[in-house]
DNA sequence: TGCTCCATGTAACACGTTACATGATTGC
DNA sequence: GCAATCATGTAACGTGTTACATGGAGCA
């Protein structure tokens, strides 16, 4: 159960609204921690039931429904007892690698396409983290033990989108190379 | 929706029983994609109720209550089906990335030793890979096209621990640094 | 006899996904 | 006036997790 931590965490970094930690996981924490805007929602609403957060309407609100969350005490030791508890590293969940079994099993799909398509996502998504590190961690410039943090979380997700690509290209020459003379690869 | 067609691929590489899919799946397919026994045993009844797959009692079942499953033509036909479709590139959920960012904004927890664990962990799974290359795929031998995917799958995954390994090991450097003089990291 | 492993399940619950509803504000 | 975007939610459902139940087989 880490979506509430994910939470917390995002409203510590800054105060603000459901709908805007919605947006903002799609663009950062988010790419470690997926979460849809219902589930922003819900988690907010048990939070404040538990007393870890609570809502006050922003002073810019104006007419609109708008409400800002701030975090309570309760919850940043929430938060700091769950860091402090040891939990099991990731497990993947990789769709292309399962169809790529049942391609070596059943012998009649053609995944080139898809494997071309998913290669040039991790294009783009690691061209956007270049991006960022060029912007926000240009070499030499001192860092506080927080942005060096950062930067560490940036880089993992840097070398990961570069292991995708750099294993992708390697899959996809096989997947396109013809089947060996003399030795049919179909049975 | 793709553990049925996990449980799919792993029956049509050998018909076998729940419980053994279940211990299968704890060691090859679920480095990838994970599933408890619960989780199998709900899908076999799903999928035997679609005609998907088929039950029976294997002849050396004596008295005990073991049943194999055998997939059947619609149930291959619905692996080839899904194979083919686009699915979105799988979406990390890393508990310690977002650990960190927590440490980060809290600066109030030690996330090294936990991070020493994963280490340990990663280096334990990067082992087991390597033991599986050394055994299955000697350099040199040919390969059938479905043996040259299977090694592929278990590149990715070397690939991965790699990974994990080389960060994680600079991630704990930067942990355990002290505070620079004159720039104390605590605000 | 009691322990561990084989083997299959039920039940309850927590978490994630998809579809839909509602209404205000902003820009054309 | 209309469409897009802001902003918050409800409802239904599907998937994943945890705890527990049941009983046979093999072995000391």
């Amino acid at each position: 159960m880490s979506l509430p931590h994910a939470v917390l965490t995002s409203l510590l970094e800054k105060t603000t609204s459901g709908y805007d930690l919605a947006r903002r996981f799609d663009k950062s924490i988010g790419y470690f921690w997926h979460a849809t805007h219902q589930q922003i929602y819900r988690e907010l609403a048990r939070m404040e039931a538990a007393g870890w957060i609570e809502g006050f309407v922003p002073p810019d609100a104006g007419k609109t429904r708008k409400k800002h969350y701030r975090v309570l005490p309760a919850g940043r030791r929430e938060l700091a007892r769950w860091a402090a508890e040891p939990t099991p590293p990731m497990d993947l969940r990789d769709a292309f690698t399962v169809k790529l079994r049942a391609d070596a099993v059943l012998d009649e799909v053609d995944l080139a396409p898809e494997l071309q398509r998913h290669l040039s996502l991790h294009m783009q998504q690691l061209a956007h983290y270049r991006h960022i590190e060029a912007h926000d961690f240009a070499p030499g410039r001192p860092l506080t033990r927080a942005q060096a943090i950062q930067h560490m979380i940036l880089k993992k997700g840097i070398l990961y989108e570069e292991g995708e690509i750099t294993w992708g290209r390697e899959m996809l020459a096989l997947l396109q190379s013809p089947a060996p003379l003399g030795a049919p690869h179909r049975a």
